[in-house]
Order: C-alpha cells, then structure tokens, then sequence
DNA sequence: TAGATTGTTAATCGATTAACAATC
DNA sequence: TAGATTGTTAATCGATTAACAATC
C-alpha cells in the first residue's frame, strides 16, 4: 500500500492554498516553487516535494499553473465536496463560528446548533436553528450530518461526542479542552485555544528562542 | 549561549500542565514518566527529555512530585506572572473569547477591547470596556497592554498589529487569517481555525492516513 | 540493600534541504 | 536550441526512541 504522507504535509496544504488563491485574485497565471518560497517562507525544495506526493503538477522550465494548482489543492483537501456540518454548544464561541467565514465560504453547510438552554432553544443563529441537545441523534441522523464542531464545557465533550458518532458523525472539531477518545474511522482534529496563548506567553518571555517572520 | 529549546518541545509543555493539574485535583502526589506516558500518550523517554531540558525536577527511584512539577512548569511557561491583554475586533469571535476561561483562569487579565462600530463602543463586555479603535495607541500605553489579541477581519490586522507593536505590545495573538511581519523581538502566534477544519476534512476522506494507521 | 526510575548518551527514524538529471 | 524549472534521489539535519549507568 502507498505510504501515507505525513501530517505535516497536510497542514501545508491550507497554507498553499489560501496564497495561491491570492495570487489567482491577482491576476496571476503561473508560478515557480522558488517564487512560491518567497512568499510562503517554505523552501522552494519542500513545496516541489510536498506537492509531488499529489502528483506531478508543475512543468519542466515553467512551473505550476496557478489555477490549476489550486483547484488541485481544494480536490486533495476534499473541499469541492459539500460537508453537513452542526455545532454543540449555542454560546459564545458556537455563536462566532456559526457567524464565521469558514462555514459560508468553501462548501461548508451549517445545519444545526445544539444547546441545553431552554431560551436559546428555537433560536435561528446564522440561518440553522438550535435544537435541544435531547434531539441531537435525531437531527444528526435526519440531517445526514457529517462534521460535529463541540464547543461546550468539557466534562460533557466526550459524552456528545460518542452519541454524535453513533449517529453517523464521521468528524469531530473539538473545542472542548479535553482528549476525546473515538472508534477508529472518526477523525479527531483538536482546537485547543489556551496551548496557543501559553506558547504566546513562554517566547514572550523567551524571545530570543523564538524564531518568527521578521522583517 | 544555552541552545533553543525546540517549539516541539514547548507546544507539549500545556498538554502536561493540563494533566498534572488533573493528577493534583485527584489527589495524586507522584507520577512516574512511565504512568505519564499512558495518560499523555507521549513516550516516557520523550518525557523525561522534555522535562531535562529545564532542569532535573524527578528523582531515581521515584519519579516526579505532581504539585511540584505543576508548579515548575506554570513557571517555566510563564503563567505566574500576571498578563494584561486586550482585544481589538468586538465581533462574535471577539467576545467568545473575552468571556473564555482562558482569560479568567492563569492571571490573564482582560483590560479592553476595540471596535470601529459606533453601537459597540462603550460596552461592557466581560468586565471589559470597548473603546473606539482611534483610541487604540492611547488606551494600549495608559493600561500598559502586553498581548494584544487580533479578531478582525484581514484586510486590517496588519495596521493594527503596526500600531499595537508602536505603543508597547510584545505579543500577537492573530485569528485574522493573513500573515503578519512583526519587528524583532514581538512574538506572534497564529490561530488559523479553517487550516484546523481542512485538516480535518482531508483526513475524513482519508482516513487510512489518519494517526498513521496501516494497510 | 534491592528495586525503581531518572538523567543522559547513543541509535534510529523521519522530515527537510540540496543537488542534479530529465524535460518542457 | 538554450534557459528554466520541475521531479526525484541523495545528504543533512533534527527530533524521537532506546538503552543503561547513576542514584535515590
């Protein structure tokens, strides 16, 4: 079997995309890895590599067609597939992602949100209505929903998290700040807010490790 | 000069706290690197290397004291310190994440916000008020801001982290979805939500890679 | 003391960078 | 064709894992 790619190839993919995406708004049509490397910060060596997992895309003596890469990059990431995504946790920070751009760009289609207060219950927030988290099996299932975003207190991440599997939720976008443990097949990709922070805190006291974009 | 410690390194420093605390809460007074190795899911060798790197806090024979490592690591990091932090951007994002437990919990202390909306300034939000962005520069110096964390859309963040940096800000923390160039010695840490939600759905389409599974 | 477990050096593994032949 | 730039192999670098002597 083909050797998988490593996960730091992955989280690369974003990054390419998000510049090429740029560059095809600025009227370009093609672009060299060197070029490429001025502006990603990556080597020009560690994009041809990175994108030669994929595929050969470029051409000998001209390089890689902008739009064409790019359009690559959104197939291989799986975003020109629409994917039914729901929301645990109606609060404040369910609320911004429901709002934000993520969701409305790029295929993503908010269905749902779930809460267990019974004043937000009802609600429509960013065109999806909250539903009570009682019925979220049903709606998970009716709803075909493929992606779980949680965002509640953390003692019940885990819980919502077997019982979204169970109907049918092959991803979970975890806010909760705790390790959830899933059945194989479930893909488990955690946003852990305050390990971000904590990294900002220690090269703040610690500059002279750091090592960033500086100009 | 000692050498840098890698990022590797610090980015697993939170994941520690967050179970040694754990271990304290539940009584526990000692832990072994092998016992941490099953919780964390980081090998004992990997860290007993981590810790090393600070200094030599476990014994032979009988392994770490939790309360005392807790407390050499929230040093280390630099959580015993008080942080006055801001928040430039009053949208949704802005203000889940004014009313997080991050800022409440670890001497974070939330000292403003600001917003170009005429409705929001003056606001309370969190114990915070939002000021206009025009008096950014002047309310950043009065209340002497060390982290200034950015929730507004693109097309500003760069100006605003300018200014920021201009009136005594030594810390970045970016959710706008652009890369930012900062001055020697500011540190910037990026929160990129949709490059955590592509990852995602790439490996929900391909989940064999996933965690290096095999076949 | 004997058993346990660290601190640390050495070996291994994987990812990044360099080099260059292939080729557009 | 000649110059440019990829695709790919080989070399290097860094991080993880293994091993074990030190020592509590």
């Amino acid at each position: 079997m083909k050797k998988a790619i490593s996960s730091a190839v992955i989280r690369r993919l974003p990054k390419y995309l998000r510049y090429l995406t740029a560059l095809h708004e600025q009227g370009e049509e093609r672009i060299s890895s060197q070029k490429l490397s001025v502006i990603t910060g990556f080597t020009a060596s560690q994009i041809r590599q990175d994108l030669n997992h994929f595929g050969g895309f470029g051409q000998q003596g001209y390089g890689y067609n902008v739009q064409s890469l790019r359009e690559q990059i959104i197939h291989i990431i799986g975003l020109d597939r629409p994917h039914r995504v729901a929301i645990a946790g109606a609060g404040h920070l369910g609320v911004a992602l429901a709002n934000a751009d993520i969701f409305n760009e790029n295929r993503f289609h908010l269905e749902a949100l779930f809460d267990i207060r019974p004043e937000c219950i009802g609600k429509q927030i960013a065109g999806a209505e909250v539903y009570s988290v009682s019925e979220m099996e049903t709606v998970l299932r009716e709803k075909q929903i493929e992606i779980l975003t949680i965002t509640t207190p953390r003692d019940v991440a885990q819980e919502l998290a077997d019982r979204a599997v169970e109907a049918g939720v092959r991803g979970i976008w975890n806010y909760a700040q705790t390790d959830l443990h899933l059945p194989h097949g479930i893909v488990l990709e955690n946003v852990y807010l305050n390990e971000s922070l904590f990294t900002l805190v220690y090269y703040m006291g610690n500059w002279k490790d750091y090592k960033g974009f500086e100009e």
